[in-house]
DNA sequence: TGGTAAACGAGACGGTACGTCGAGTCTTCTT
DNA sequence: AAGAAGACTCGACGTACCGTCTCGTTTACCA
């Protein structure tokens, strides 16, 4: 009766801070060291000097572990807005640069593509790791990308969830599959290709493809697909 | 010197085509009933009747037979070239939906998504399968874009490695992340946005977003991103 | 420096007394059931309803849990010391025959053999074995001869150890190598014909072989040595 | 009908000589370098050069192969007669002392353990050895000591098997017990003690046990039951 | 401030599957 | 027809981790 709780359910108020941290640094660790598929509950508990059951207390599974140690590494949760310089195609170069970086970055890449594998077979987890690490970055994207839709900058019709698909499915594909290197010439391209399809239309004469401008800068014309 | 293998290697002059079968038949069958997760070497060797050993004898790993019995059972190999009906928008149109309709199917979601998945924690596997699995459809994506190219229905200056992935990133993208459904809506929405990116420049007006048109049917309008 | 065990070594405060009990029982009923050659440690696991790793993390082997639940069923540890009558003859007599019947019941002969044939292979077997099983009997048929030895029973120059093989050894011979039958007749010969190698020289004409009396029953004498 | 044989036994006519020796050979080579529990089918084919169905159609088993390659080895089937110097102390002494001498040198003390042990679990290779490789020893033994016994210098009751196994029995308990070092003066004294028991009554006096004379040499009484 | 209940470290437990080994059988090709 | 070679099915091996379950031992609240 009354606020009882499941006798199953453990009290988070009587948690071990310092277990948590170990734990969850132990598992950046070991990802790092061994990747996800060698890593296991029992050693991330040997490393952190902790009891399994302490894991098993406070996660459901190994990846809900190396999930939370990603979000807590990687500083999710802070402001993940995009700068608005009213020009949208620096904004999204920027963007889509900086995923580029961190994509290339191995501590951040591995347990991104341990956590993106996971999620295929666990829909609980995929979601937490949409929701948590990704969501916030398409979200406010999207956002960027309204406000260009006002300023007219962005076609009106344009549906923004496709639009900002197409800004990062063709990364997405290409670090995933691996079928080509990922640069910071090719974000631009991939920036430049994706608001030809967004923008308004233009003057006649004035979208020739390959036309010099900033649309289409050398670095991007070049080796923006190797 | 000369010819002289390994000691180790088996000859496949020898191998039996029975068990091959079987141990491929086997393997579909249980991704379908148990996932790939649940999916076990044993469970493989006790559903095909065969020693388990014959299954290390010729695949390195569970995921290597997954990956031959999904080659298998899906007929890849096969011919893999869009049609050419001189109208690239359609032809796009039918290649994203006909990719879509995969997709759905669980038959071919539930290993695709296994083998991708698999392919972030084993190289050689993730190269074996974007060769044998995808790459033949992009490259034929590709070529038709060549074709359209020529035509003068794709600009000149497209890097063509990119285009391909203008139009299978996004579609790739919402089927691993799930992020909304994918439906043929949204197939030619996406069609629609990269070939506005691709096409050539065009005459004032003529690219006003949303006008009546066969880029912008009512379909793709509505649904096209929900 | 101290006390401090091998970290791999198991804490023995710790073990599951029920475990213990079931695979010893286990053991026992296999190797009754099918023989050693065909007992499995996997059989023993199932049987016992306990994990095979139980099984490794207490026993080295096969032959050690073998070992174990034949002393444990064998009772052994109890009172091994030989009845003292102050007539040697009669005292080993007994000794023998409990020997030989020993050997004739399945459920003695059959681990008794497997441990035996199990220590020519583990050295490390072998001593436990003859530690546990054998060396008690022996050294209290030593015991026994010792005190015969001086009640004048025995020559006092006799090497007690070799009295004792004198004892064991014909038996033994017989029942590995199933020369011939071994009998509670057989028993009394031994003992017989080891008495007269190990008795105190006596009066001329006292020790015909053959004479009547109690050294040479009828029973000895005829079916003895079949 | 008539004379056809069973199509599954094959025709010793036609057997490979060379292949036979090879394996005989590799047998006791391999027995010698890992023993005989770690010994295989497997290996002795390979180290044969021979296929491992050549072994299975001509021996029965790992323990028949070893039985041939031991008989083979040791040149049993040879004259196993004993000396007759009409001394039959001098003459049993020899013959133990060669089996002592025998059982140290490890060529023969492993197979030989090899061979008790597996005997116990195979009867039909525990007929086999002890015919071919014990019985001829014991029956010389036997017939050595019949002499003796027209001789006078054993008692006309005794019974032969058994003494033969008075003779034997501590040695070979000794042996396979590793209950205490097999030497030459413990072979003395259990030619000895053993025949302090068959032989005829004597004189009184003349068998005061210990006392100086060619039955109880310095070395025997000393070190012979270490 | 001492009692008590929770979380904790440790690690044994019943299980499942692993990847390997060897047994004994079954081709297939060679001698 | 027997043999060399070796792939096959089968069963067990001993190991690695799983997730659960005791064990004492802290630790933090509250009586």
């Amino acid at each position: 009766m009354g606020t009882m709780r499941d006798a199953k359910t453990p009290d988070p108020a009587r948690r071990n801070e310092r277990s948590r941290e170990a734990i969850l640094n132990a598992a950046v660790e070991l990802v790092g060291e061994v990747g996800y598929a060698r890593l296991t509950v029992e050693a991330i508990a040997a490393r952190a000097g902790v009891g399994k059951q302490t894991i098993y207390r406070w996660w459901s599974s190994k990846g809900a572990v190396v999930l939370d140690a990603f979000i807590a590494w990687s500083g999710a949760g802070g402001d993940t807005s995009l700068p608005d310089t009213g020009d949208i195609e620096k904004d999204l170069r920027a963007v889509l640069r900086a995923t580029v970086a961190e994509l290339r970055e191995p501590r951040f890449d591995l347990p991104s593509r341990a956590l993106t594998a996971e999620s295929q077979m666990d829909p609980e987890l995929a979601k937490q790791f949409v929701d948590a690490v990704l969501r916030p970055h398409l979200e406010a994207t999207k956002e960027r990308l309204r406000g260009a839709q006002k300023a007219g900058q962005v076609a009106k019709g344009i549906d923004l969830d496709v639009a900002v698909e197409l800004l990062f499915g063709p990364l997405y594909h290409r670090w995933l599959l691996r079928t080509a290197p990922l640069t910071e010439a090719y974000a631009d391209t991939v920036v430049d290709y994706a608001l030809r399809a967004l923008g308004p239309s233009e003057p006649a004469g004035a979208r020739t493809p390959n036309a010099p401008g900033k649309r289409a800068p050398k670095g991007a014309r070049k080796g923006g697909a190797a």
